[in-house]
DNA sequence: TAAAATTTGAAACATTATAACATTTACAGG
DNA sequence: CCTGTAAATGTTATAATGTTTCAAATTTTA
């Protein structure tokens, strides 16, 4: 590596989400669909930090807002921002978090530090095309990769316990 | 592909478990681990297909068995066995499943088909270079792989439904 | 505007997993 | 063979995550 990734080193947060509320509207304009104020809150909450959210940590950020939700809204919330590609699900945390390539066509693969909890999102075409590959010799039709690396961040590795 | 993998095609599966029991009583022996008659039934009950099986589908078979166990008997169980490499958690299904390579020092890969939900688990070590070196060129160390790709199985993408 | 479709509200419930503490069992050393 | 210790299991309760269902409101379409 040369420079470390977005969310190993400080930067100005307010932009990443700022950015990607912007790149919501677009995105969902394109896609007719309907960015409605609960669904952009949602997604401005999971991209609060570059660290996954939970549903239920979504829902009592909302009930802080004042706003009385129930699981059902936080839940359609997030199914909807997951099929416009917007947010992601991390399996092994049960967690979401925000989309760092919405609108590029891609396979996601996170990084998940276990020390500071942030998570890396990639795109990596070599691991895609290998596991293509290694699905296709067995006459697989892959239609969906779940590809979770836990592990340390470089930070996390130098120092423990970083944001 | 040439012959399809063992869950795709018919096979005398009580062979299946009891090789899976065989293996496990000697891997246990080896790392001087207790494979006790509870940790036993529950690896045999995993293996009772090439399905993934949830942690209270397992308390159910055991309670039909007469043995009137609660939830953390079977979770601890699960969790002795996946420390010793003989069962396998599938995160995006919150399920189990018999390792197929127990023994072998190795990173699973598995092709959930989503029409008749039989698992095959793979060792893909193409996969695990490219996902090495994508982690590294972030400085990222990674530790543990989740890898699961869901879609269709060979005999679900010519005719539904299959066991 | 009226009908249809989508979105949201609300209550109940289902599923998955863990915490905490008591009891029993296995086993090594005296 | 006892006996102290660690490991495993039992038991109860509860936490965390996710879904079903039906009603009400809102938006879109015709």
């Amino acid at each position: 590596m040369s420079a470390r990734a977005i969310p190993y080193r400080p930067h100005n947060h307010d932009a990443c989400v700022s950015q990607a509320l912007t790149d919501a509207r677009a995105i969902c304009q394109r896609q007719n669909a309907r960015l409605t104020p609960i669904r952009e809150r949602v997604l401005e909450l999971i991209w609060q930090s570059h660290k996954p959210l939970g549903a239920y940590d979504v829902l009592a950020e909302l009930s802080s807002d004042g706003h009385n939700a129930a699981p059902p809204t936080v839940y359609r919330a997030l199914d909807f921002l997951q099929q416009h590609g917007l947010v992601h699900r991390i399996a092994s945390l049960n967690a979401f978090i925000g989309c760092t390539h919405a609108g590029e066509h891609h396979t996601g693969m996170f990084l998940i530090c276990r020390a500071c909890g942030n998570v890396l999102e990639l795109t990596a075409p070599a691991v895609s095309t290998e596991v293509g590959k290694a699905a296709s010799e067995e006459g697989f039709r892959a239609e969906n990769t779940t590809l979770e690396i836990a592990g340390l961040c470089p930070r996390c590795q130098a120092e423990p316990d970083h944001d």
